[in-house]
DNA sequence: GCAAAAGTGTTAACTTTACACCCATGT
DNA sequence: ACATGGGTGTAAAGTTAACACTTTTGC
């Protein structure tokens, strides 16, 4: 390695897909960028990463421009480094991905280098600016594996939610339907769904009983399950 | 992002955790370091990444200068980004696994950096330069991850092999006796497994069968199996 | 009363686990 | 003949998959 090395310019980046689940459709939050290159295009929400800032610490004030929240659990799931991905020179980006709950309340800021940012489903996604198209496709794959051993869509829904959101929600990730009865057999014997004494509101049909997760359980029973880590 | 980026300074690197097999145990291809910092040291082999070059590039470039291998399956595992993760400055680095067929025959280059490489089992590894411990720790749990989900191992192995050296690899790598039985059966069952005509060589007992891989079949299963990803 | 979604069990197929002895070879 | 690892099958347990009707509620 170069054994000198005085100071440096930033030159890797941080972008973020970040998940959300609304009327029963999985988006993402995309910002519409209002400089050269790739104006007018709709992109991932991504930054440089400043001198002083570790990469977690960039992702964490990231998305805390854009939703006002902290405290969200990212996952890092891919860097890209291609030459020529970003037409003013060479800049490798570090991807994360975040779930969260929208919250139709809260504003979204567009922060300084969008017009606007917007929750776009993900099924009918326009080409994205730079590599994002590339990003987001591998990090839907990535949440679809992850997804498949490890329960984490929770952290898409409201507080309280019923087994047909639930449901519905995998569907959305998965992309393919799943059987009613055998789904909730599956969910209610993890042990982490705690059913409430509460139902849904102002339905014009049968109103579903109300769950909302036991984190304590979730994380024992994900923790020691998984736990073929190594720790030499 | 800033707008006007100049000529800039290489400030990410590369470090790779190569793993092979020899003698029943999981070895990991270290460096010793002949500067400072840390000189003396084992290190994971790792270069900066030059300017015009990809990541991916850069990581084939680090194993073939050591091993004289080329084409070799290498997979980005996780990015280190902490702010003082290297003494001398602001260095970002991105890790790479390998899995490669020891041979002995072939004589390991040390490279620039490097008094000698070697190979050194993964158990009884010291502390490593740097922050490459730690980089070394999330590289073997994404192997063993990756294992439990598909059949990897045989990359590690020589092209000629018996079900019993296939089963101490995954013993080595999952950190746990199989049953001998069930592990046969489980492999075969995979079908691309091909027995061949011809048993082990110079042994004191009764010679085992030789398999080798069928890259085809392989490929074949494990990628329409594996085929949940998204192509929009 | 009807439309819409909630809620509920059983069976068959498949996968995983547990387990022990004889066989072939070299010395 | 003996020491060493090679090679083999079956049964029980657990998991996943397939499948359809009754209940509740608001309109």
């Amino acid at each position: 390695m170069k054994e000198q090395l005085v100071k440096f310019e930033s030159e890797f980046s941080i972008d973020c897909v970040i998940f959300g689940f609304e009327a029963g459709e999985l988006k993402i939050l995309l910002i519409e960028r209002k400089n050269e290159p790739f104006m007018d295009w709709l992109a991932l929400p991504g930054d440089l990463v400043e001198n002083d800032e570790g990469i977690e610490e960039a992702a964490e004030r990231i998305l805390h421009q854009l939703t006002g929240l902290h405290d969200v659990h990212m996952e890092q799931f891919h860097t890209f480094g291609a030459v020529n991905r970003h037409p003013r020179g060479r800049i490798i980006t570090v991807a994360y991905y975040a779930l969260i709950r929208i919250d139709s309340q809260r504003e979204l800021k567009a922060g300084q280098f969008a017009k606007r940012a917007l929750w776009h489903s993900v099924n009918d996604l326009p080409k994205l600016a730079f590599d994002h198209t590339e990003i987001f496709k591998t990090g839907f794959n990535k949440l679809r594996r992850r997804l498949s051993y490890q329960p984490i869509a929770y952290e898409l829904l409201p507080e309280k939610f019923t087994l047909t959101q639930l449901q519905q929600l995998y569907e959305a990730i998965l992309n393919k339907k799943l059987d009613k009865r055998n789904f909730r057999k599956k969910m209610l014997s993890y042990g982490f769904l705690k059913e409430l004494d509460e139902k849904q509101k102002n339905v014009s049909f049968r109103a579903a009983k109300l769950y909302k997760f036991d984190r304590r359980k979730y994380s024992k029973i994900f923790q020691s399950e998984m736990g073929v880590d190594v720790d030499i």
